[in-house]
Formats: C-alpha cells, sequence, structure tokens
DNA sequence: GTATAAGTTGACATTGATGTCAGGTTCAAG
DNA sequence: CTTGAACCTGACATCAATGTCAACTTATAC
C-alpha cells in the first residue's frame, strides 16, 4: 500500500512515516518510480511505534527495540544484547511509574469533574436524570507497582 | 521554605519553579528582599503540578484545574463550570486511552526482557539463580478501560 | 565588613516529533 | 497526451517545558 492508505489506516501524518523511515523505524519497497510500497503488516507496526513514542521512548531506542519484537507473522526476531535489555528494563519500570503517575492524575480530575457534576444537579431540576457517569470504580487506583 | 529547598524536596528545577510561578500555577510570599518564601503545602502542589504535565496537559489548563482541587488542608475551592468540566472530561478519557497504551508498551517491552533473560539463562550455567523477575503479572493488560 | 552561598530577572538555546510549504516527479484515468 | 491526484525531497517553523548563562542582589556565617 502506498504512504497515503497507510497514514489514513493509522492515522499518522505521511510526514511523521517519512520520519519512521528516516530513522530506521519503518522500512518500505520502492516503486520504480520511487513511491514507497508498504507491506500490509506495517499499519500493526507504525501504532505499535506510536505507542512507543507515547510511552516515551525515543526513536533511537525504538529503533533499536525493534528488530527483537516479535512479528504478527511470528517470523524470527533477534535477541536483546544485555546491555539493551537492562536498558529497556529502565524503561519499563519508568512506564510503570508513568502509568501510577496518570491514574494519579485521572483521579484528580475525576473528583474536580463529579464535584462540578454534583453541583449541576443541585442547581438543575431535582430528579432529573443525568446522563454521563458520576462515580467511577477505582481500576488502577492505587494498584500500581511501587 | 525557599525555592532551593522546595526544588530538592520536589525534584523539581528552580527553573521550572520560577516557570510555573510566571504561569500562576504557584504562588510564594516574599521576603523584603524579594525571595520566594513556600508554604509546606507547596511541595504537594508541585508534585501535582508534574503529574498532570506528565499527563500531558497544558499549564494553561492546569491553571484552570488547581482552583478547583481540594487542597491538603482542605480549605474551600471552586466548583468547575461545566466548560471547564467537559473540557477534563475529555482530559481524563485521553489519560485513560494513554494508560492503556502506555501497558501495552510496557507489556511489548517485558516480553523482549524476558526473552534476552531467557536467553541469557541459556548461555549461561545452568542451574544458576538468576536475579530479577523473569514473568510479570498482567496488571493492568487487557483491564483498561473502552 | 567580607566572603560565599543562594536568589532574582531576563534572554537565549534545546529537544524531538510533527506541521507546512515549495518545486518537482510519478501515477492512473480519460 | 493530458490532467489532476498522489508522492518525492528538502528546508524551515512550531510547541512547551526546561536548561543555561549573565549580571546583579540578598542572605548568612565568620
Amino acid at each position: 500500500m502506498r504512504i497515503g492508505e497507510l497514514a489514513r489506516r493509522t492515522g499518522v501524518s505521511e510526514r511523521s512515516l517519512r520520519y519512521y523511515e528516516q530513522r530506521g523505524l519503518l522500512v518500505a519497497d520502492r516503486t520504480s518510480g520511487g513511491h514507497r510500497d508498504y507491506p500490509e503488516q506495517a499499519v500493526d507496526r507504525v501504532i505499535r511505534i506510536q505507542e512507543l513514542f507515547a510511552a516515551g521512548l525515543h526513536s533511537r531506542k525504538i529503533a533499536r527495540l525493534l528488530p527483537c519484537m516479535r512479528d504478527a507473522d511470528g517470523g524470527p526476531s533477534e535477541i536483546a544484547t544485555p546491555q539493551l535489555a537492562a536498558d529497556l528494563a529502565a524503561e519499563r519500570d519508568r512506564i510503570d511509574r508513568m502509568i501510577t503517575e496518570l491514574a494519579n492524575s485521572r483521579d484528580v480530575l475525576d473528583e474536580v469533574i463529579n464535584a462540578a457534576s454534583r453541583r449541576q444537579i443541585e442547581e438543575d431540576a431535582p430528579r432529573a436524570g443525568r446522563s454521563g457517569r458520576c462515580r467511577r470504580d477505582d481500576r488502577f487506583t492505587g494498584a500500581g507497582p511501587n
């Protein structure tokens, strides 16, 4: 598939896809005219890359990590060196901490939202069924590592 | 307390603390000489601010959110307007999605780390007790919202 | 008082992924 | 062949928090 379709299907801009290639995260065949031609598998890979970026990994680290990942086709993948594994373990722990912090922030937001929601119930006509949740369960809350 | 101590206790640089003040996130009394003087409560607030930054909120939104938060002293806080509440709800949902993605990335890293770890066990002398975990439970995995 | 540590403001730099634009080439359909 | 859409490369801009440096002032200990 070509870059436009890949961009549409992944929600990642063409600009970013070219950047990923430049950083060695993504390879593409080329047509005789020089246009990029991506395999179907690229969709999953791009989504993974986006997630890893969102997790705060830099492109260089992602580039080292990718060949060690089990691909969707289960093909042979490299094994991380001990050095890389240690590096990734540090990243994983950082992500764990980040998840805990995010859950924290989410709960803070929830509290403010719920307070506003309750206030609205007071002001509105009583017994007017509110749409949307008013309480959230505490998944994640306090369930994080550390 | 003064800015140096606050920086040390929160792990946030003095530069950032001054930036927070400039953006209206943090207030400080001033000594007669113009030095900032923070109340004890500032420690918690700075940590909260950092968490909210980590959650991807921008300083302007944090500035609007902070007065609606229940302070440690339980003091009177503003109630979010419906508009702000809706805004924050969108942020909360974004954070929820981010947590799910992060858990995804964490699991990907775990897989690579474990593969390398197992490889090392093969190469090393057999029956050599390895330090560190080799398997992780699946907290968060698939337990996210959506 | 004097030395030194800590604080102040202001300006400029950095980072890294992504946006945007320009000028040119390729592709696919008529 | 022609036309318009899609793609190419390369360059420059952006964003927002934070780093860094300079020149100066205040606080503290001797």
